[in-house]
DNA sequence: TATAATTAAATTGTACTCAATCGAATTGAG
DNA sequence: CTCAATTCGATTGAGTACAATTTAATTATA
């Protein structure tokens, strides 16, 4: 088996690497914006979450940022010791954690609003190629 | 201020979420197959460069991965521990860490070089689109 | 040639990420 | 009703990520 051929196995000829260090590339940049808010990207992304629906529990909030509760716990914690969230137990099942926007949170969008555009064209990509990665992406994901 | 547009802020109108998704949800798929050769994602993409290059240093290991020595020194020290590379400092300049690959983390490579197979159409995309992914990716990076 | 500047790793501290497990609440089959 | 199964979130532990700082070694310059 000496002549096995390991081209496969090459960092060069794997799809999984330029996705993670993009990945890892842009939250880097977004970090540089998001500090002016104290928001980690995390944070951020589920801030996104909140100022569209306002109200939503742990469950429904990780399948929409396909995080689990192990990461969302501490992380929804953290949001509420800033102000931005509360967080109560459903009185109809006990078992659900609702979180729910603050004023002070929904205060942060204003500042939020300019974020996407300081970060356009940090990536390099004409706006076709952007959406064209962006439905790969998202066809990839489902 | 209170007709403000905030549909840039919209998760669905973000391109780093999907990236950000798509990346972690490789990695998960990957570790069900690395359990069984004993590595992380991070410590696999390190072998498929000792694999190739035998010996590096960490500055030039992170420059390939794009990680720094913050992330590389404990997972280096990991590699070692499980037999897989052995770390020296260079005779030449004894800042430098060398890094080089073992007998036994060269064996690793034969239980390897079926994954990428394994992995092959977990991402619900064409061959063409993968391509075209792939590309787009590097061209961001860049 | 002293010493200032630079470089390479290591360390530190904060914050994820996720698999696995736990405990409490709820639901469902008999 | 009742107990087994399920569900929800919290917790735990291992392993990243990464900015910032530190330490040791090397290089450049006055």
């Amino acid at each position: 088996m000496s002549d096995q051929n390991y081209d496969v196995l090459k960092l060069e000829n794997q799809l999984c690497f330029p996705l993670y260090a993009c990945s890892r590339q842009i939250i880097r940049k977004y970090h540089k914006y998001l500090d002016e808010l104290n928001l980690t990207y995390t944070q951020y992304i589920a801030m996104l979450v909140f100022w569209e629906v306002r109200k939503i529990n742990v469950k429904e909030l990780g399948k929409r940022l396909y995080l689990d509760s192990g990461t969302l716990t501490p992380l929804l914690k953290s949001l509420e010791e800033k102000g931005y969230v509360r967080r109560y137990r459903s009185k109809e099942d006990e078992r659900v954690l609702l979180v729910e926007i603050t004023d002070s949170g929904d205060a942060l969008r204003e500042q939020a609003v300019t974020i996407p555009e300081k970060m356009n064209g940090c990536m390099n990509l004409t706006p076709e190629e952007a959406v064209t990665l962006y439905q790969l992406l998202y066809k990839a994901l489902s």
